[in-house]
Parts: structure tokens; sequence; C-alpha cells
DNA sequence: TTGCCTTAAACTGCATGCAGGTTACCGGCG
DNA sequence: CGCCGGTAACCTGCATGCAGTTTAAGGCAA
């Protein structure tokens, strides 16, 4: 694990992030014990920034920690899968529904493009990273079109956490599947209809709910 | 302001509570700034549980916090304010509909009771503190009985959020409107009809919302 | 007075030392 | 062989010192 140094001023800021992403990169395992010890001489920085930043980890979700103990990677149980879903779904079901009426055409053509490429050429090497990629711009793009930053956020940090414990390998033929409830959500948005965006959004978590909670393995 | 030890562990936690309740009460005024070594100062600590508590304050959005910069307790513009309510209804709405089918009758007959209480005697002094903890106890039961931890801890967020910034005296008249609607909430999660309960919620939080909005000044 | 510039005081972020509390190893006992 | 207890290493939380930045006060010029 190395130190990422963005733009970021802050010490601790930096190792905020260099943490989060090795934690939805899966280089740190969920259930695994860290210490800020150990993290500070493995990105060569004191322990207090390092400290800092496994603080707001803790209150991401991402970390437990306990008073004078070492941080745990957070792990979860099918109870807390589900219940995450049940969040995306009202959140990002409610984006759909506002961002029918607000998405702009260029985006909604942006994306259509993405989907068409991925459909195109279903045997790259790299199919999956960029069906992630395309997964992320999707729901991105309508988190920010419902036009509430907080809303945005929220549904941002879901998904961060669903990030965080997507270790389980999705199959191909479910990627295929969700690419198809992504298109019947293209659709509802395109035609500016609030009600089916909704509903199409709502549905396509749902089976990604039903599938990761049966797939559930600890 | 005063270092409140409950039986946390870590000193930076009992910070955290102190500055929050001093934030929620209004002894921190919005866009106050505050600086860690006079907050250390005034708790009796030194500035390291200090700054961990205001990270935590900043994540929770009652606080800026910029690099090199002192701390400023967060003020809101009339978008924040509608953005907030907006969240509130998604959330509080799903949680209203939800509970509807799940809440206790317990629970339900208490929160009947306490309503009951402030009806009857609209003249007590302490009616306005009263009718704040009543609505407190309301909007959290049915957050509660929803049956997601995440779905009330994110409304709790928001309720915080709404409270730090709840300087504007409200009218004893809107109290009053308020307790109509309550009341309405409450006869709809007596019948047990989600739909109604759902609606019930989002028109007493939109009332709210323009009300709070139209009052808005800086 | 008003505006700007200089400079000293104040403040934050990070490193580090210390005082507890926790963890883990190891030997002894059952 | 397994279990328990003691002890030593390890670790966290807090205090404090330092370096670099921000803030603010005072003086000078217009």
């Amino acid at each position: 694990m190395r130190l990422r140094v963005k733009s970021d001023i802050r010490l601790s800021d930096a190792v905020y992030e260099t943490l989060l992403e090795a934690i939805l990169r899966g280089r740190l395992a969920t259930g695994e014990v860290v210490s800020e010890v150990a993290l500070a001489q493995k990105l060569q920085v004191s322990r207090t920034p390092v400290h800092d930043a496994l603080r707001q980890l803790a209150k991401d979700g991402l970390v437990r920690q306990e008073a004078n103990r070492r941080a745990v990677i957070a792990s979860f149980t099918a109870e807390d899968i589900y219940d995450i879903f049940e969040m995306r779904k009202i959140l990002e079901g409610e984006a759909a529904r506002r961002a029918a009426t607000r998405i702009g055409p260029q985006v909604l053509a942006e994306l259509r493009r993405m989907m068409g490429d991925l459909k195109a050429d279903p045997e790259a090497p790299n199919w999956i990273t960029r069906w992630a990629d395309f997964d992320d711009a999707f729901h991105s793009a309508i988190a920010a079109a419902a036009g509430s930053p907080r809303l945005a956020q929220d549904i941002s940090r879901y998904r961060m956490l669903h990030r965080g414990i997507n270790k389980l390998s999705t199959t191909v033929e479910a990627l295929q599947q969700a690419m198809a409830e992504h298109e019947a959500i293209l659709e509802a948005l395109d035609a500016r209809n609030a009600k089916a965006s909704h509903a199409a959004m709502i549905n396509h978590l749902q089976g990604w709910q039903a599938y990761f909670v049966r797939h559930f393995r600890k």
C-alpha cells in the first residue's frame, strides 16, 4: 500500500483516500484488523493522520473501531447487505423518479453510447472492468440529475458501502441481466416517464438485492 | 460550556457529544468561528480530542473546516434548508409507509397519550419544550418502527441537521398546525394504512418545508 | 477617514512521548 | 493434549512541541 497524495492539503485526507480505495478494491479484507502503527509505517507518516483517517472511515461505516482496540475493516451480515440495498432502493428509486424530468439529453446520450459499446463487444478481455465503470457512471449520473446534493451524496455513500463488500465474483450472466435492466431504466428516462423510471430502478436494485443476499457467504 | 462525560471511554467522544449539544441548542451560533485552542481551554482538555470531535462534526455537516483554518459552525442557505427537507420527505415518508404495518400498538398508544396530554393543556408554561420532546419521540418512533437500522440512522442525521438550524422562533400556531398533522399520521398508522401514512407524513413535512423556507432569514 | 501593507500573535496539522489498556506468547497445571 | 494464568510486547488515546499557515492589529499613505 502506498500513499496517494492527490491535491490534498491535509495528510490525513490523503491517508483517508488511500485507505478508502484499499478497502473498496479489497486490498484490505473485511474482518481484517489493522493497527495505526502498522499503517503509519507502511504509509511513511506518523500515527496522527492515520488515526484521523480511521475515525472518518468508522463514520462511513467501513471500519469498526472500539476504544483502545485496533480497527477492524467492517464485515457485514446478510441482514446488513439486505439493509444497504433497502436504502439504495429508497434513495436511487427516488433519484430515478426525479431524474426522469431533469436529466440532460447529452448525459443520456453518453450513457447510451457506453452501453452500446459494451453490448457490441461482449467478449472484450476487460469487459467486466468496463462494465463496472459503466455501472458507476450510470448510477452516478442519475443521482446527480436528481438535483439534490444531499441525495446524491447519500447514494454515493451507500454505493461505496456496497462496493466495500462486493467480494463475491459476479457472473457474466448476472451482469448481462443487469445490463438489460439498465436499458429499461434508460428507456424510461428517455421517455421522461418518472413513474416508470422509478419502477425500473427499484426493479433493478431488487434483482441485485436478491442476488447478493442469495449468494452471500461470510 | 462544560464537558459532559457520560459513560464515554474516549474523551474525544465526550467532546463530540458536548459540542453537538451546544450546536443543537444554539449555544454555538451558525457562522460562529471556533478555535480548537479556545474550546480545549473551555473544556479543560488538550487540543487533540477537540480536533477529533470537530472532524466528526464536519462529517455530520454541522461544521465547516478547511485546512489550516478555524472551524466554522455550519450555516445554511435557503437551498440547503429546502434540500434537507427533501431528504426528510424521502426518508421519513418511506419510514411512515413501512411503520404502518410494523409499529407496535403500545408504541402507538404511548404517542397518543403524549399527544393527548399536550392537547389537554395548551397553556402550560413549558408547552413548547414539551412539544419538542413529543415531536422528537414521534418521529424517532416511526423511524425505528420501519425496521431498517440505516434508515433510522439517516433520519436521525437529517433531523439533527434540522435542529441545528432551527433558530427561528416557531409560532404556537404553527405548532398547533403540526400537531393536527401528527394526528393525521397517527390515524393512518392506527389504521395500518401504509399509503395514507406515507401521504400524511409527506404532507406534514411539506408544510414545515414551506414554513421554514418562507421564514428563512440568514 | 479609508485602504493597504507589514509584522507579530494565533492557530492548525503533524510528530512524538507517555500512561494506561489490550493482545499474545509461553510455561505450568490438570 | 488442552486449558489457564502471568507477563511482556504492543497498541491506542491524550498531551505537548514544532513548523508552517492564517489572522489581525497597527501604521503609513492617499
